[in-house]
DNA sequence: CGCCGCACTGAACAACTGTTTAATGTGTTG
DNA sequence: CAACACATTAAACAGTTGTTCAGTGCGGCG
């Protein structure tokens, strides 16, 4: 988060504390490291904000605001169109994406608002396509909508591993680029050649309870690790 | 992370700091509370474990080796089977899911190894899928092989808000077997009706660069959320 | 000019951090 | 029994933390 030269100091103290947040976590980035980055003292930033904790809420207002609400242009997207966005102009929206996942994963109020904004879009997006007839019917659209955010989200939660396990460093556009083609095959088409799993979880779940009887070895489907089956 | 009351004191150390990190983080976890949590001083955790970070790393090495070393029965069945069997003994694997969701985001050697293991184990399955003709054919397994980790564990890291946008309280059962179908139906046959958007991102891959000219506005495709098109 | 408000500061504060030290007990081994 | 090893502790250490305090200087307004 480098600020604009000009930017006030207030500003400029709540892009610094987003910076170290992102990078170090809440807990671990001080005050006085925050005030460094800013370029003013620690006290000044208790006398705008009145506790870290308040800084800490001001950001978060400031990250979510940006990240969904701003311009509506990434808040029609949902979480792939942030990923192009921040590919666009990295060094502005990476620590918002690294601020944003420390987020997501952190229990608070906030966290659950910028979630349900991410799966607002989400939806409003996948309704636009089920009004196109784009979309194959769909048994439960709650859980298609939260699924589909949560599929958004992975690659930015796991940004780092992504990258390594692919052997690139980063988000790269050869990342991007490399993605783009088997996750929409993924998307279009599905992994799996045949009904074979679908139709045995289908059978599975019509008895009545779960995964009974010792050891349960047996299962009609041995393990379609994706879906969570059984 | 309840030890059985018999467990050895570095044993129930161990315990307690898996507990107290995965709770609330490494550094805000400090070794007063872990020890109270364990009925011990802090002095005895550095006898044992020489640091905080010597206790942080032998913390990860147990995480690790109980998920994915262990016996074998979770290394393979990849992340959806993890869940089923943290679901089988909750309070036991509680404190690990939460571990591990805290180390795979953590930029450390540790998450890494965790990573790659996890992506082993999914490669492995997926593979035995192949062999059994049971997957379509990938142009890209290294990225089918990454995607389907990162999808499996996008339900664990985001648990909350999974739990919470689907209106459950945490990974009950009920909501498992409320996933279980639409997932695997679109890990059958995709999400997508049509070759549209996939047709519309290999025309727009054939083009030397990327989105130049202007806003990028009336590109083919102009949004196909998940698959992170160009 | 004189006064007020306010951005801003360094210094001090108490609370807490991880770690060290010296000591105590307790069990095993010679 | 003596001697050693080791688990365990309370107390103290130096460093850092968020926060408070008393002040400084500067800009606008009467």
């Amino acid at each position: 988060m480098r600020s604009a030269p000009d930017a006030s100091t207030r500003d400029r103290i709540r892009d610094s504390a987003i910076a170290a947040f992102a990078e170090r976590g809440f807990d671990a980035a001080s005050l006085r490291d925050i005030a460094q980055r800013a370029g003013v003292s620690a006290a000044l930033i208790v006398h705008h904000f009145g506790s870290k904790e308040g800084l800490r809420d001001e950001c978060d207002a400031y990250v979510v605001q940006t990240l969904v609400t701003d311009k509506g242009h990434l808040a029609g997207g949902g979480a792939s169109a942030m990923m192009r966005e921040a590919l666009a102009d990295r060094q502005r929206y990476e620590p918002l994406l690294d601020y944003m996942s420390r987020m997501l994963t952190s229990d608070t109020a906030s966290a659950d608002a910028l979630f349900d904004a991410l799966a607002a879009a989400t939806r409003a997006l996948l309704e636009q396509q089920v009004a196109a007839g784009m979309l194959r019917p769909q048994s439960d659209m709650d859980v298609t909508v939260t699924a589909v955010t949560l599929y958004g989200l992975a690659p930015v939660l796991l940004r780092r591993q992504l990258a390594r396990s692919l052997g690139e460093d980063g988000l790269t556009e050869t990342l991007l680029r490399r993605l783009t083609l088997p996750l929409l095959e993924f998307y279009t088409h599905g992994l799996y050649a045949d009904d074979r799993l679908l139709t045995a979880a289908h059978d599975a779940l019509e008895r009545p309870i779960g995964p009974p009887s010792g050891k349960g070895e047996n299962d009609p489907h041995q393990d379609p690790d994706p879906p969570l089956a059984d």
